[in-house]
DNA sequence: CTCCCTTATGCTCAGTATGAGCATAAATGG
DNA sequence: CCATTTATGCTCATACTGAGCATAAGGGAG
């Protein structure tokens, strides 16, 4: 029996009106800050994004051209995110329809330039996302957000939808117990979905009910945002297994230093001896020797990351902890 | 100062002949075995899969869509892994290059069923990946690959990529000392640079060197095998930190079918005690009040998935271990 | 020059999790 | 009834974690 194969499978024809995007995250921290890169373009900020074109020969080289060409930045360690095609991704252009697929890309990088253009900056992250900062104690932004989203569980169509976003809420927001740092995009889908993100509410048919309000938090063209929250999530989980943090550090630096960035990632703090005993005992970094006395107190060592543990160890990472406050 | 901006972002004219490709990589477990689905076509095995075509809503329902109609099977879980679109998927359709791009995805399915039809078949994934299956102890397969890997080190152009070569090698491989079984890909894709895989050898230009030959383990159509190598690693990840091995799970299921399901998936034994304590202490699974005396010993008990830890636990899963032996 | 403030470092201690084994229980097939 | 096989219970030493106490060594204010 012949299966219903493609004709010749792969290059079948263009049979609809393709483009593919190629989008960037672009990560850097400094000082106690994650920067991401965005351009602003017609009223909205945006990622650095483009289409594939033709004589881009593959997909990461297209989104490097792409980057450079918008922000002057050069990309270092680059990894593929997702790639969009499902919802609100088709646009009705003439009479049949084009279809969209985009395909986004994290990027690290070390030091955060001043951005050589005018239209392209660093911004905080947490502008996008205020409620993912919890590294001053609990963001106020939650206050708006909790009674909004139960509100969205409240008024589901039946009882079933109803105790199935109760539970998505409880597992995302942890409201009453833990929460995961590491479910960004859930929770900003939940947003989305619940309507108080204001991204394509009106092409949604979504309506803002009386009671809820808009949260603060900066909008982006498109579905950017979305792949800002999906950088974030995939950042935060990477740091626990993989060395990435020091994708982002200089040559040197200081245990400190190395804490408050990866305090800045994850939106938490931590306890101060337990981090530096676990980067020691976990062998991922050594001394220079030199010491740098810009840090406030007393002068810290400076260290540098030790590249030889990514053949030591399986999953050399920087674990978090259940919680932790400075001290 | 106006940046590169494409001219109306998405959609700008289709510049070049573009196919979406959809692959499935539909897993099941039956008794000791992981399973893949397969199809057969021209004389190759192949993933189920497809192009992307104007009516399919979403990328997931395409895909859906193109697995049901060549294996009548219908997907539970599915979730993403990868877009290719980077190395030689580039192929000359007359006089401009037409680029085939493909969006890869991993599925979970509870039994496999004698699959329909007669050309799709499930297959253990380590006929592909003999290298993989470390249950038995170290596979006989590495004594040819070893060699192999190790020869393709030493002929590298110079130093600098000798080195380079040797420290991934020591990476994925181990050689010596530990070995991460989640890199499956990293391992699949240095066998695929030294040429000891069949795949595009003569398109890529490499050459069999003479004391080089070719493993065992069964090649796949275009890079089909290199998007099994993925699921797979993806796959021995996740387990770890979300409870997705229940997905491949009967509803209710023994310790010990657990156990080797999980065993089966990693290619690695676990410690029979330390594995129940484990998943008891995690509370991931609750007591039916049944038994069964089909696992040819004492009865065992009935168990099944407590869905409620998603909601308890941050990240439920299986931990594994270093490393563990039958007893 | 001291005292105070700030960040860096050292070290301890209890609670938990992990890796390995010993020992016993309860079926099945001669 | 015994040997074999898988299921379960429990123990023990060690490693890892979460929290905190205590000290060190700069800079700046008085």
């Amino acid at each position: 029996m012949a299966l219903p194969f493609p004709a010749a499978h792969p290059a079948s024809a263009t049979d609809t009106a393709l483009s593919i995007g190629l989008s960037a995250v672009i990560v850097a921290v400094t000082g106690d800050d994650p920067k991401v890169l965005a351009v602003r373009h017609g009223g909205h900020e945006q990622l650095p994004s483009g289409p594939l074109e033709r004589d881009h020969r593959t997909l990461e080289q297209g989104l490097r051209n792409w980057v450079e060409r918008q922000t002057h930045q050069v990309l270092g360690h680059v990894e593929q995110l997702y790639t969009f095609g499902d919802r609100d991704r088709r646009e009705t252009d003439g009479e049949h329809a084009a279809r969209a697929l985009s395909v986004a890309y994290l990027a690290l990088v070390r030091e955060a330039r001043p951005a050589g253009d005018a239209d392209a900056a660093w911004e905080s992250w947490y502008r996008y996302f205020p409620w993912e900062d919890w590294r001053e104690g609990r963001p106020a932004v939650l206050d708006a957000i909790e009674p909004g989203l139960r509100a969205w569980a409240a008024t589901a169509p039946n009882a079933g939808v109803g105790s199935m976003r109760a539970e998505r809420l409880s597992l995302a927001f942890g409201f009453g117990q833990s929460r995961d740092e590491e479910r960004v995009l859930e929770r900003y889908e939940l947003l989305y979905e619940a309507g108080l993100v204001p991204e394509g509410l009106r092409e949604r048919g979504v309506e803002l009910a009386p009671g809820r309000a808009l949260l603060p938090g900066v909008e982006m063209a498109g579905d950017h945002r979305r792949m800002l929250a999906l950088a974030i999530a995939r950042l935060r989980a990477k740091i626990k297994y993989r060395p990435v943090v020091f994708e982002l550090m200089p040559p040197t630096f200081t245990l400190g230093q190395l804490q408050r960035t990866v305090e800045a990632l994850s939106g938490v703090n931590l306890h101060k001896q337990n981090f530096r005993r676990l980067i020691e005992q976990q062998r991922l970094v050594e001394e220079t020797g030199e010491a740098t006395s810009e840090t406030g107190g007393r002068p810290a060592r400076l260290v540098r990351f030790r590249r030889e543990v990514l053949l030591e160890r399986p999953a050399p990472g920087v674990r978090l902890p259940g919680a932790g406050g400075r001290r």
